[in-house]
DNA sequence: TCATTCAGTAAACAACTGTTTGCTGACTTT
DNA sequence: AAAGTCAGCAAACAGTTGTTTACTGAATGA
């Protein structure tokens, strides 16, 4: 086994992280399923031939990408959730997890909302795979808060999944705002709020049909 | 100005229908952003250069599969709207509408979720704004039921962009589901149906509160 | 020090791409 | 019946593409 430290490993590294920059930046404007590996190591500034030393295919550099824009996304979800259970303030904190995020990894979100429905197979369903993930973990989440007393965890699941749902859309509507309208995002923040607060009502009120 | 019908005009519609859904068909499978002038025409049995008798390039041809696939949503979301005005029966009538569509429009709703973030600038923006169109158009309705009394045409247009994101999310659920397992279909509708009854619960006790 | 490993390269491969050109022949108009 | 229109075609254009091959030379391990 060798070691994953050297000047070796380190240059490996250093290019492949090259190769992932330049798919992520080109992917701005793209999709996956046009990507193409010329282009990339063009991008990279490194010869065609070098991309296999790295992955197999596009798919598996899309792959690749899944995994570390979900770590990151898997890290706002957790901050959402370590805030505190009161409904108004954990709404308001969310919202501002999100735009924040959104801010600080569009690239990697906009690859997300892209390929989330999009023409390679094994990247959709690694998405797909780890939303269902996160929902799992809100509803256990949920689960924890006194509201949920008396609640099944089908209906758990059901409202998790409601939030999950709720919070892409959000982060998309916010990747949607076009540079020069920053104003846009002020609206966004106040409807998703809103949205949020009355998805909250109707829990409260659920019980009693 | 020519005749619309004739056996001319006649002919050239049907090949143009020819390369339509020759791209529909390769797109259930890919992006518009790498789909080819020469892959479409030789799907639908003619010579690449007859393409430019019909479409300007790629994107256009995008364009107007969103003018047809929206045009079929339209129609839906207004039958949807068209039912009882009583709660329970509406949302069970909305999630059957829902699901009857994507079983008839299959490739025409996967087309939308593909292209709705996809890398083709026309196309997603044409989508965008008929999404916006669709959510003015359900608060209208909204507006006209008596559990709206009181409401904001802000609050309003927030709650018709919650049921528009909801009905999005709920006919991709159906699109994703594999052939070969249709009984998650069963799953999809039911909890499709308990949120919706959920916000539908947040409604009526938003004032509140 | 010397042999080995291996990330990155240059060159070549056949196959593919979008788009333009001039043409043909069936339809349409006069 | 003659003249005109125009959808679709074959061919050619200059590129591009993914992938394999044999190679180089610096980092590694003995």
């Amino acid at each position: 086994m060798s070691h994953t430290s050297g000047a070796r490993q380190a240059q490996k590294q250093q290019t492949r992280r090259a190769l992932l920059d330049a798919a992520l930046h080109l992917l701005e404007g793209q999709n996956l399923s046009s990507l193409g590996v010329r282009e990339v190591t063009r991008e990279a500034g490194m010869s065609p031939a070098g991309f296999y030393r790295h992955f197999r295919d596009m798919a598996d550099l899309g792959v690749t990408l899944v995994e570390e824009s979900l770590a990151s996304l898997h890290g706002m979800v957790l901050a959402v959730l370590a805030g505190p259970d009161e409904a108004e303030e954990l709404i308001d904190r969310a919202v501002d997890v999100v735009a924040g995020h959104v801010r600080e990894h569009r690239a990697h979100i906009r690859f997300l909302a892209r390929e989330r429905h999009g023409g390679v197979r094994p990247v959709r369903e690694a998405i797909g795979a780890e939303l269902a993930r996160f929902a799992d973990e809100v509803a256990a989440a949920l689960a924890d808060q006194p509201a949920s007393a008396g609640w099944s965890a089908e209906d758990l699941l059901m409202l998790a999944e409601l939030y999950v749902e709720h919070l892409v859309s959000t982060a998309t509507a916010f990747l949607d705002v076009p540079e020069d309208r920053p104003e846009l995002d002020l609206r966004i923040s106040r409807v998703a709020r809103r949205q949020l607060r009355l998805i909250s009502v109707g829990r409260r009120h659920w019980r009693d049909s």
